[in-house]
RNA sequence: GCCCGGGUGGCGGAAUGGUAGACGCUACGGACUUAAAAUCCGUUUUCCGCAAGGAAGUGUCGGUUCGAGCCCGGCCCCGGGCACCA
């Protein structure tokens, strides 16, 4: 063993205690079946060449902080770490050097775990995962099968983001201000085939599912808005042209029917054409041409200048015949509810400015309840609440009720029903990219197809999943689950094709197959055809998924995380079920945590989870700002490394200060200042606890009877530890475990037992100093094994109360008092305090107010 | 524009409607030291006062209450999210 220090070393303690772990693994989960469990999650971070960040220590302290009290409550806890590693950064890597992303990636991650061990976090590495591991993606794959057999992935042609920088297309949520998110290049829009995921199927149990977790309300309401649905009716306008049918609209107010003055289309509306008249047809074609040159940020951000043209054709509105003018105009979505609109300017702020603009008449059909005064005819547009006026029948009618009959009144004629919407739009799902997952899908024509589907009919969606290139018709046929993982193949250039295909398009020989569907094996098509009926020629998808898919599903791998039949053990699963904690940054409040529940609700579904919804409780750290109050940044040069801090202070310390800065939710500058103080604290604990000869201190008496005081705080610090742990509020934690180190700092001596409850207390914080201290008192075991110290009640209550007197509401004096004192004897305290009684001469006492053991307020005149 | 969250000493921050400023940082004073660092002991919201003590005070204006940092309403500022979704 080492020479024991009397000095707090914690350059030489910390390592000798990180690698006492690995050896000894006591933090290894499920050993103990009997004890409940508790899981506790941090969102896995991306593997960047960067390195820890400091923020990613934060909320891993505040976790591990609680992994650590709940095993010595006597849990079973399950802490795992793994790695989010498909990325960007990776791949562009490998483009400027070539050599494989894996490499790469390998690298990152072993030094964020070399950063993270420094750390000295309890998590399970034996539960360690890899979202790039063959082993793991092979899951991702299966379940990204178990979406395409029940219909929820399908390909489309849709204008997407397309970025020329990166090569590939973005989901829309990775656009931020016309520029992908990550990077910061410029996206234009193109017209591409892609992978789609049909989240919208889920949109209104993602919705209502909400309401049943604990989150924080703010990320519940961000992803409310996001889904965005609403209610209204799908009405049905006629045409004046033969043979086209009617005008679908959706809208939130029926009710507001007569008020219509006029139509929109979407540009990209399918009855443009039929409606345009001869007059119009050129002024309509500029106009379209034009909206489909602009970007979506003209779109969006010149929302205040509205334009349009007229078709020259009119609707006919079904609730009293009026003939309307149908115009053109990029105001209306193309996406959104039907892509069309009926307008009514008098009660909507982009109908009204439209209608403004290009003189369309106003009609008000709502007016607020008549109020005895009769106030004037509110400005238009009008959208509060009212009821209706020139609406014939319907006049009178609040809004609410008017909306209601006269979508049944014209759903009895088959012109309108009651209708929902979502914002939410479908998951584009792939990425031309090389590192990434590969979808699992091979391209085929219709009669292999056809062959492939009555083989293996359980493996398919209801309707096929095709489409059409140069005149061909190819179709999805899935790779089955016994050839999973498909591996990604090498390839000469890890550069995208350009075309909007990932490198692996280039890869002719594993993307041009002979397959046989019947196994899912392969052999390159240049190679003769295997003899057999079920081989048939077929083309490899190569898109791979987004950086989303792995981090979908794995707070469930970690529950088995070697298992290779299945992604988890039903046993594992309904033992750890899904994390009971869950703390990551609040920038994944509607991606991340959207998608997985998603993915989710689709296992749950299947059958292949027990639970409806992932993640029952929901925790954002705040970002850690840099000393100057700005985010941490390489330009700004104010970025602040754990490497660093743990050199100079030690991971005890850097973890401490990281709970000290403030709530864990808040957004907080680092002060550099700071960690001395939080330093300053862990030696005078040291210094307490270790005397000269590095063994327990002459001070630490076993068997010393403590006072009274120190015991009362000692358990005033138990209780409020333990329950600030509970509530996450660490800060105040520390506050308190300062307050009773400078009680008994003061005493000349104090009982080994109050000294092992501290350290005990201590321990989740500073783990290293604490089993230190713990073996140098001579202490059995380690103090991390220990059960958590009991708090004793009758520690903390005390005979005497402090009671406050006040004078008006002011605080005047205030004295030690027998507990349960009752209001006639505290009156006669008062009035005979010389503080009080000044206060009191020639008033006359008009009220008292008594709170028992608390305060005594006399209200005077 | 809409929806959230937040404004407390020189600084980070504490305060079930009941002593505002716990705890820490900084600064200042003292002890120890040849000296410094470290450590230890104090002081540290502002104003008046030698002191005892008093007054004011939680962005701002008002309200409820015996009593408001906390509850209610208006306004100002900061941060986050959404943004033509009919």
């Amino acid at each position: 063993m080492v020479t024991k220090s009397k000095d707090y070393d914690f350059q030489e303690i910390e390592p000798r205690w990180q690698s006492f772990w690995e050896r000894e693994n006591p933090y290894k989960s499920g050993t103990d079946l009997t004890r409940p469990k508790y899981y506790v999650l941090d969102m896995f971070p991306y593997p960047s060449g960067a390195g820890l960040h400091i923020g990613h220590p934060e909320g891993y302290t505040a976790t591990d902080i609680i992994s650590r009290y709940k095993r010595a409550k006597g849990f079973d806890v399950l802490h795992p770490m793994g790695w989010d590693a498909f990325g960007l950064p990776a791949e562009q890597h490998a483009v400027k050097t070539g050599t494989h992303p894996a490499a790469n990636t390998q690298n990152n991650i072993a030094n964020f775990k070399r950063q993270i061990k420094a750390l000295g976090f309890s998590y399970d590495w034996d539960r360690e995962i890899d979202t790039t591991d063959p082993k793991y993606f092979r899951w991702t794959q299966w379940i990204f099968l178990q979406l395409f057999k029940r219909g929820l992935a399908y390909v489309d042609e849709r204008p997407v983001w397309w970025c020329p920088e990166m090569r590939t297309v973005l989901a829309n949520e990775e656009v931020v201000d016309g520029k992908s998110e990550v990077g910061g290049f410029p996206v234009e829009r193109r017209s591409l085939r892609q992978w789609v995921l049909r989240i919208t199927a889920y949109a209104d149990r993602l919705l209502s599912g909400l309401e049943g977790v604990d989150w924080p309300d703010s990320t519940k309401r961000m992803q409310a808005a996001w889904i965005g649905r609403s209610e209204g009716a799908e009405i049905t306008f006629g045409l004046e042209q033969p043979g086209l049918g009617g005008l679908k609209v959706f809208t939130t107010r029926p009710d507001t029917l007569f008020g219509c003055t006029y139509m929109v289309l979407a540009p990209e509306h399918a009855l443009v054409e039929a409606l345009t008249t001869p007059e119009q047809r050129s002024a309509v074609d500029l106009y379209r041409k034009q909206a489909a040159s602009k970007s979506d940020l003209e779109r969006t951000d010149l929302a205040k200048d509205k334009s349009g043209v007229f078709t020259g054709s009119y609707a006919l509105n079904p609730i009293n015949g009026a003939r309307v003018p149908v115009w053109v105009a990029d105001y209306v979505l193309t996406g959104y509810g039907t892509g069309a609109i009926m307008a009514v300017p008098a009660h909507d702020e982009r109908d009204y400015a439209f209608a403004k603009r290009y003189d369309l008449p106003i009609v008000a059909v709502i007016e607020p309840a008549a109020d005895v005064t009769g106030k004037p005819a509110p400005a238009l547009p009008y959208t509060g609440d009212g009821s209706l006026v020139h609406s014939g029948q319907y006049d009178g009618l609040s809004w609410q009720e008017a909306k209601r009959r006269m979508t049944d009144d014209l759903a009895s004629k088959g012109v309108a029903r009651h209708s929902v919407n979502y914002k939410l739009r479908d998951w584009l799902f792939s990425r031309q990219r090389y590192w990434g997952e590969p979808i699992p899908i091979v391209w085929v024509c219709e009669a292999d197809y056809r062959a492939a589907v009555a083989a293996n009919p359980a493996d398919f969606p209801k309707d096929p999943v095709s489409f059409e290139e140069a005149g061909v018709v190819r179709f999805a046929v899935p790779v089955p689950d016994s050839v999973l993982p498909l591996e990604l193949p090498s390839v000469q250039s890890y550069l995208p094709s350009g075309t909007g295909e990932s490198a692996l398009a280039n890869v002719t020989d594993w993307v041009d197959i002979w397959y046989d569907f019947s196994s899912g094996r392969s052999v390159p098509a240049s190679s003769p055809k295997p003899d057999a009926s079920t081989w048939v020629r077929a083309r490899r998808e190569t898109n791979t998924m987004p950086q989303w898919a792995g981090s979908c599903w794995y707070y469930l791998r970690y529950t088995d995380p070697r298992n290779a039949q299945a992604f988890a053990s039903p046993a594992a699963l309904s033992r750890w079920g899904g994390p009971d904690l869950y703390v990551g940054g609040a920038e994944h409040a509607v991606l991340h945590l959207l998608y997985a529940r998603f993915w989710h609700k689709v296992l749950f579904d299947i059958g292949a989870v027990p639970t409806d919804e992932p993640f029952r409780k929901l925790f954002h750290q705040g970002i850690i700002l840099g000393e100057d109050g700005e985010k941490m940044s390489k330009s700004r040069g104010n970025v602040v490394s754990p490497d660093t801090i743990i050199a100079s202070h030690g991971a005890d310390s850097l973890r401490l200060f990281l709970m000290f800065l403030g709530p864990l939710e808040a957004m907080k500058p680092w002060n550099p200042k700071g960690i001395e103080g939080v330093h300053r604290f862990l030696q005078k604990v040291w210094h307490d606890c270790v005397g000269e000869d590095g063994n327990a201190h002459a001070r630490i008496v076993d068997g010393h009877q403590d006072s009274g005081a120190t015991l009362k705080l000692l358990h005033e610090t138990i209780r409020k530890v333990g329950d600030d742990i509970e509530g996450m509020r660490f800060n105040t934690a520390i506050s308190q475990m300062m307050i009773l180190e400078n009680a008994l700092h003061k005493e000349a001596q104090v009982s080994r037992s109050t000294t092992l409850a501290f350290v005990q207390i201590l321990a989740p914080f500073a783990p290293h100093l604490a089993e230190e201290i713990w073996s140098r008192l001579g202490a059995p075991g380690l103090a991390s094994a220990a059960p958590w110290p009991a708090f004793d009640a009758a520690r903390v209550s005390s005979a005497e109360v402090r009671i406050v007197f006040q004078v008006n509401g002011k605080h005047r004096a205030d004295q030690l008092v027998p507990l349960g004192i009752t209001q006639e004897v505290a009156l006669g305290l008062a009035q005979a305090h010389e503080k009080v009684a000044p206060f009191l001469a020639g008033k006359r006492v008009v009220k008292v107010v008594f709170v028992p053991n608390r305060i005594l307020n006399l209200v005077v005149a």
